[in-house]
DNA sequence: TCTAATTATCATGACGATATGATGATCTAT
DNA sequence: ATAGATCATCATATCGTCATGATAATTAGA
């Protein structure tokens, strides 16, 4: 797999938040539950997409989790990066600590393009390119008064 | 980064053989020591590589390892795969069991290319569109018995 | 057959990623 | 202030990868 557990989850969970609309704040409960994922685990994820500005959080009654910025705002590079390390220029397939045009590795010239492809997936990608279908992302869902979902 | 230490052993180690000429066989000694990789380690790594017929070993004196086939005939996904998990059309990238054109992901239609892409870089590569220069591919150098390389 | 060379394999340990359970800190509502 | 809800954090457990050291098995050559 291209990308840590731990990466797979952030990614879904927020996904799961612009799932549930652009102002959406949900409880770690609840995302851990429609992911089916752990829940201290997840936690300490969501926490630390907090403090990298993809997300807020407050505590408290009606407190959990939201978008910091609209999903189409949101891209996948920064969910990602906070637990995995995207193919940067320095990101030799070899492992040589120095892979550059100028002191190429062996697969330098052939894996550059293909690398490249996948750093820019990740940075012009956002949460809202793949969150189900726009609709629900411009549907301002206020049902936070029905504990029945 | 995208490879096991493993697998970058592995494609490190085969591409040194391969730049030892065509039927050059090394002791696991001589490759550890030229790719700075633990011995023992790369012992294990270069055995599966055997098993997996990449590599031809011999035991005692004059033993060593060598490649099974010409390096352009040896493609990159053969020794990955040993070790490493390619993306596959299964392959998820946000972790789904199954994930296709018929039952995509989130991510499935806009990911699918760059997937394919890393996929074929490892299938369509070979070992010796790798190696330094083509010439000791080439040159069928027989030094068995010239213990001073 | 004996010895040295060399790969094959086993037992073990260090470490990080993943995960669980318990407790602390903070917020809202009363 | 108090209570309950909720996120924040800590201690710990588990597992796979990476790595080391010791020993076994096999082979070539004297």
């Amino acid at each position: 797999m291209i990308l840590s557990q731990t990466a797979v989850y952030a990614l879904r969970a927020t996904l799961c938040l612009a799932g549930h609309g652009p102002a959406a704040r949900v409880r770690v409960d609840d995302i851990a539950e429609q992911l089916s994922v752990p829940r201290n685990y997840l936690s300490k994820i969501l926490h630390a997409l907090a403090r990298a500005g993809v997300l807020t959080s407050s505590r408290g009654p009606g407190g959990g989790f939201q978008l910091a910025r609209p999903a189409r705002e949101l891209m996948l590079s920064e969910v990602v990066e906070q637990f995995d390390e995207l193919p940067e220029e320095s990101g030799c397939l070899l492992g040589r600590a120095v892979c550059s045009d100028r002191d190429p590795c062996a697969a330098h010239h052939r894996w550059k393009d293909v690398s490249l492809s996948v750093k820019e997936f990740f940075r012009e990608t956002s949460i809202g390119d793949l969150s189900p279908d726009g609709a629900a992302l411009f549907t301002p869902i206020e049902h936070t008064g029905t504990p029945e979902d």
